[in-house]
DNA sequence: GGCCGATCTACTCACTGTCAAGATGTACGG
DNA sequence: CCGTACATCTTGACAGTGAGTAGATCGGCC
């Protein structure tokens, strides 16, 4: 790790902040955010304690910088899907795959996106990231060619509200265990798409 | 769990437990789930600092309790909803209005309740609670007198796991800033309306 | 009265986040 | 080549936390 920029390790570390970031997540996936501590971060960094403090103040702001980052990687697999030509219904259907899986794949860390508010964390470019997930979603209801509202209060966005509400439900309550997803039922696997085959989605506007 | 029993509030408290419980809720409702501590709940129940351990073991105890009462209150409040008589669209509207209220008068308690399973906090009443809500919810659904599937993936089930989904995901999305719902604009406040607006909900089994 | 168990306190420990000061390296202008 | 400004990292300290252990205090029951 780390042999970019690297005007030799020594003192100077060369790039501190990704390792940070890099071992704060781990730490963040084994003990989770309750049991999250910056010093063991910095410890598996091999760097003294106050060392993450010039980076980024403190603690808030290392797991601040950990949830954009995870904002935008959540934001980059939504967008990379290849949603062309397909039913509005298989769109949003992949949409919503990746959504869970992301969730599952990193547990500690999307539980601490939807935590940030908590932590009085309010980044610019968080809010964004958070407003781009809200794009992809819509951009795969309506088509990728389709023109976006620009106002968040536009009507035409509550079907992609709608979505969004319903995925992210069902994804923390899973989750939580409210809704039993480690059931090897049937019902249980589908049970995603049987909920988004209840929602009235609106027909395309452009289907080529 | 005695009221009182006061035979004298000097040494033995006489019910410490509710009085800790009522002290915790004000210190995470002040300062949320991350800044909660224990030995300030102790002390604003006048008490030594270890005195929760005799009654909660640790502060997964104490955390576990408060959030076990809170669903408890949920669900009490879900549960005396009026519903009879009631199109099933104004069933669902009430319970999910009553839920959002919920979760805005208790923020921090809210948050708290799905996260329990973060401190690897299992009480079976805690899940029994959770339950009770998916029931109060299909009640809704499909009316008082109707009779619950009791098996939890009974595909029945369904349009109340949706509902719910849509709902707790809009709670939190909002509560977390991802949709403004502190919008003067009217879509906002009837954003979540119009969302359940979009779900095919099944016919009242029973109407009268 | 005298014991017993439940309840609460006092003390201790390892750990955490944060701060202030200082050490160490790099870059740059003379 | 030197030295000074700056970013970076370390050391040491502090208050606060959760969690144990031992002991004090009270009520009830024989």
């Amino acid at each position: 790790m780390g042999d970019e920029t690297t005007t030799g390790d020594h003192y100077h570390h060369g790039n501190l902040r990704t390792a940070l970031l890099d071992s704060a997540l781990e730490v963040l996936t084994e003990s989770g955010v309750a049991g999250f501590s910056m010093r063991e971060a910095a410890r598996r960094a091999g760097v003294s304690q106050s060392a993450p403090k010039h980076h980024f103040g403190d603690a808030r702001g290392l797991l601040g910088a950990l949830a954009t980052r995870a904002y935008r990687q959540l934001c980059d697999r939504l967008e990379a899907l290849e949603l062309d030509g397909h039913d509005v219904r298989d769109r949003v259907g992949a949409l919503a795959a990746e959504y869970v899986a992301f969730a599952g794949q990193n547990r500690a860390l999307f539980d601490l996106m939807w935590r940030m508010s908590q932590f009085d964390y309010t980044d610019p470019e968080l809010a964004e990231q958070k407003h781009r997930a809200l794009r992809a979603l819509d951009r795969g209801l309506r088509g990728g060619d389709a023109e976006l509202p620009d106002d968040d209060t536009d009507p035409a966005l509550v079907p992609s509200y709608a979505v969004w509400s319903l995925v992210h439900g069902y994804t923390t309550l899973a989750l939580e265990g409210a809704i039993d997803s480690s059931n090897p039922d049937p019902l249980a696997h589908d049970l995603l798409p049987a909920m988004l085959a209840l929602l009235n989605l609106p027909a395309p506007a452009s289907h080529s």
